[in-house]
DNA sequence: CTACTCTGTCAGCGAGTTCTCAGCCTAACC
DNA sequence: GGTTAGGCTGAGAACTCGCTGACAGAGTAG
C-alpha cells in the first residue's frame, strides 16, 4: 500500500469505530482527520479540503444526505465513501453515491475499506499515476474488475478467498501471523476462531497452486504465512 | 542489538514478569518505564509518550481494549505491543493488531519480545534507518520472511533453531554461557535441562556447516557457544 | 421451495517439533 | 597415556501445529 500522503475526513459517531479507522488509514499512509458528527463534518471539510470523506450515514446530528448536500452546495466535489450498517433501510443510502462515490456496510474489513479508498481517489484523480492492477510474481489481480489471473488464466474467487489474497500479495514477502490477517481481512467484529484462516488458505491453494510453477503461498509453521515472490518470475 | 534509544512503556500486572521485562529491555539499549495498571498506563503514557507500548492485555483494572481506546482518544497513536496468555479466550484479542500493531502469546522468550519490538519500530517509523535484515559473516537472516541464507542458500529451520541462531548472531563475537542462552532465546518459565541447547546447536550446526567455510558456531568448552565472524568474510 | 454458494466449525490425520536421555567422543589436565 | 568432566548426537516419546474433508447454517438466485 503505497504512501500517498492523501487527505482524509472520517466522520463517524461510534468511538471505537472511528479510531480503529483513523490509526488503520494513518498506517496506511493516509494524512486523517476525524471528527463525529455532522456539524463538525462541513466545518472540517471546508477549512482542509481533505482528498476525500469517509461518512457514517448515521449521525447523531445530520444524516448523510444533508453533509452531502451541505457539501456540494459550498462547491465542496470531495468524493465520499459512505458507511452504513446492515440493518438501516437501504433507501437512506439510494442514490447517494454520485460520482466517484461509494458505500459500503458496516461491518467491513479495514483492508477492504483501504481498498475502496484507493479505488475511489484512483478513479476521481486522473492525474494519479496509482494502478488499479496489482501484479506480485505469477499472479496480477484486476482490482477494478474484481478479477484475478494465475499467469493469464483467470481463476474464480469468493469474496472471502479475494480478500485475502489481495491482503498477502499487498505484503509480499513478509510473513503475516494469523491475526494480523484476522484483524485486516475478515469484519472487524468477527468472532471466531483463527481456523478459518487455515480454511481460507486451503481454498485458496486449491485453486491457484494448480496453475502456477511454485507454492506462493508459504507456510511458517509457528509464525503465520507469506506469499512468496521468486528470483526468476517473469510473466 | 543496537541501541536506539527508544522509549518503551511496559504495562504488565504480574511483577516477576515486569521486573523481567524492564531489566531486559533496558539492556537491550531502550529507555523503559513500567507501570503495573491501566489507570497508570494512560496517565505516564501522555506524560512520557514513549515509542512503543508493550501491553498485557489482561489488566486488574481495564483491559487492553480500553486502554487502547484512551490513549487513541487523547490522540497518542503510538504502537502497541499485546501480550496475552495462552488460555485466554481469543476473542479477547481479535482486532487489536491493526496500523502497526502485534501481538504475542505467553511465556514467550525475552528475544522473541525484543524482536517484535524491533520490528514495529521499523515499521511505524518510516525515517527507518534499521534494516530487517540481520547479515554476519556467511550468514544472513531476512527478518521480515523470517528466511535464513548460509552464503546465499537458503535454509530451512525450527522456530527454536531459528530463534537460538538469531540470539548468537546478534551477539557474534561474544561467548554465550548455556544458561544466558536458555534465558533468552527459550521461554521464560522453561523448567528443562541445560542439554537442550547443546541438542539445538547440535542441530543447527548439522544444516549450516555443510554451506559454510569456516566453523561458524564455536565451543567454548566449560564457557558457551560463540558465533564467529572471520577476518576474510566477504559478502 | 429448492438448489446453490459461501462462511465458519470441527475432528482426525500426519508431519514437524520439542525435549530427554544414554552412550560415545574429545579436550584438558594430570 | 589415563582419567574425567563436558560436549556431541542419534533415537525416540510426547506433543503441537497445520491441512483437509465433512458438514451445518445463512444467505441468495432461480
Amino acid at each position: 500500500m503505497s504512501k500517498t500522503g492523501k487527505r482524509v475526513l472520517i466522520v463517524e459517531d461510534t468511538e471505537s469505530v472511528r479510531e480503529l479507522l483513523t490509526k488503520q488509514l494513518k498506517f496506511a499512509g493516509f494524512e486523517v482527520g476525524a471528527v463525529a458528527n455532522g456539524t463538525d463534518a462541513v466545518l472540517v471539510a471546508e477549512k482542509s479540503k481533505p482528498d476525500i470523506i469517509v461518512l457514517d450515514v448515521m449521525l447523531p446530528d445530520h444524516d448523510g444526505f444533508t453533509v452531502v448536500k451541505k457539501l456540494r452546495s459550498m462547491n465542496l466535489d470531495v468524493p465520499v465513501l459512505f458507511l452504513s450498517a446492515k440493518d438501516e433501510p437501504e433507501n437512506k443510502v439510494m442514490g447517494l453515491t454520485v460520482g466517484g462515490d461509494d458505500y459500503m456496510t458496516k461491518p467491513f474489513s479495514i483492508d477492504e475499506l483501504t481498498a475502496r479508498i484507493h479505488a475511489i481517489l484512483r478513479r476521481s484523480q486522473k492525474d494519479d499515476a496509482e494502478a488499479s492492477m496489482l501484479e506480485v510474481g505469477e499472479i496480477s489481480i484486476d482490482q477494478d474488475a474484481h478479477e484475478v489471473f494465475v499467469n493469464g488464466t483467470p481463476i474464480d474467487l469468493s469474496p472471502t478467498e479475494y480478500k485475502l489474497l489481495r491482503f498477502l500479495m499487498n505484503n509480499a514477502n513478509r510473513v503475516m501471523s494469523k491475526a494480523q490477517i484476522l484483524d485486516h481481512v475478515w469484519e472487524y467484529d468477527f468472532n471466531g476462531e483463527m481456523g478459518i484462516v487455515e480454511s481460507y488458505v486451503s481454498y485458496l491453494r486449491k485453486k491457484i497452486d494448480p496453475l502456477s510453477k511454485n507454492e506462493l503461498i508459504q507456510t511458517k509453521r509457528g509464525v503465520g504465512y507469506m506469499f512468496r515472490t521468486f528470483k526468476n518470475d517473469e510473466e
